[in-house]
DNA sequence: TCCATTTTTGAACACGCATTCCAGAATATC
DNA sequence: GATATTCTGGAATGCGTGTTCAAAAATGGA
């Protein structure tokens, strides 16, 4: 190979670029914005990573390998199915409160392109549900085990628990304050 | 008055442009879009309503009217405070299942502005907390008249109570069907 | 040292979309 | 019927922002 170096490391740019889309979402993210964060200009974006869209899908799938496989992880963690998710929703309290970029890319991307037929808006949909399923699956486990009332419906309980998430990203741009996401994770957790 | 009169209704086509922006958010609704739906032409528009941010704000102010004084009259009905609760979430359920437009604009609103301060960013988290607050409000009454146990913290409650009708607005972004929309009611009202 | 190759830089471009503008149309008053 | 006034239609404008482009810079190999 010969020619003139990259003089920036790839990963770290979209990573950086990935922060902008996380927090101002694909739109509202200008690229003079995200060049900016990302310290490269145009030119080198758009040799490198294709136009703002491609840049975006890439950020998407950073983010489903960064964020989304810590979560399946913890979810399939090592504890008792019922402890499993309630470290998920721990760990959702810890990503409200103590995190710089709050609330969730998936959210926001929904939010963007969830009425259209999008591929991205199918990604994110795809998205949520395997998160669903995988969280229904544990609390199936957990009233197997006895560890979950007979009263209490896997299905709806998942489907509740993926909307508690969702709705967090909209509070955080409300500006909700940690002890308003505590106050919810408290009461999540008193279902649990 | 004199001159050539207003071929339209005002009001009607006000809340043509506020479903339109309550399915689409603010900058995805585009000016074309809500010519076609108010049923006038650009001329008309400006010089009725300003511009395509006043149209907006408009459009809030009638959501406000409409949508929120309806919620607050559920949240204060008639019945016992935790029946009037039970009730608000029952209304969401039906906002979610029966409405062409699912969602709230208030949620949309967030999404978009929240990160800026911009007033109708500001109007918007107003908004919520004041609904927020009623519903504490009521849940403590619940509490005092033994409806709703000890260990229930009337403002963490609350406020996890927001927090789901914002969660179902991405949720139907997400093309979430009635039965998911129905679970996730069904596991909240378990909580009251 | 010179060439081939690749990257960087930033100004120029293109395009969509909100906005404006004006000629024409509709009404009330005189 | 003439005039003043207000509204309508749609073409034209202006601006912001994503994208392109060509010249300059940096490297390895001959």
């Amino acid at each position: 190979m010969v020619g003139r170096p990259k003089s920036f490391d790839e990963t770290e740019a979209l990573r950086a670029a990935m922060l902008v889309f996380w927090r101002r979402g694909y739109e509202a993210a200008s690229c003079d914005e995200l060049l900016a964060a990302m310290g490269i200009n145009c030119g080198s974006m758009y040799s490198t990573f294709g136009d703002k869209r491609a840049l975006f899908e890439k950020a998407f799938d950073l983010y489903h390998r960064e964020v989304f496989s810590k979560m399946a992880g913890i979810i399939e963690g090592e504890k008792s199915p019922l402890e499993n998710i309630r470290n998920l929703v721990k760990c959702w309290e810890k990503g409200m409160t103590e995190s710089a970029c709050r609330g969730c890319l998936v959210s926001h991307t929904l939010i963007e392109f969830g009425d259209s037929d999008d591929p991205i808006a199918r990604r994110a949909k795809t998205l949520l549900e395997q998160v669903r399923l995988a969280i229904e699956k544990q609390l199936r486990a957990a009233k197997r085990a006895g560890e979950l009332g007979d009263a209490v419906a896997p299905k709806d309980l998942a489907s509740m628990l993926v909307n508690t998430a969702q709705g967090m990203t909209v509070m955080a741009r409300a500006g909700a304050d940690k002890s308003t996401f505590r106050g919810i994770i408290r009461s999540t957790l008193a279902m649990l």
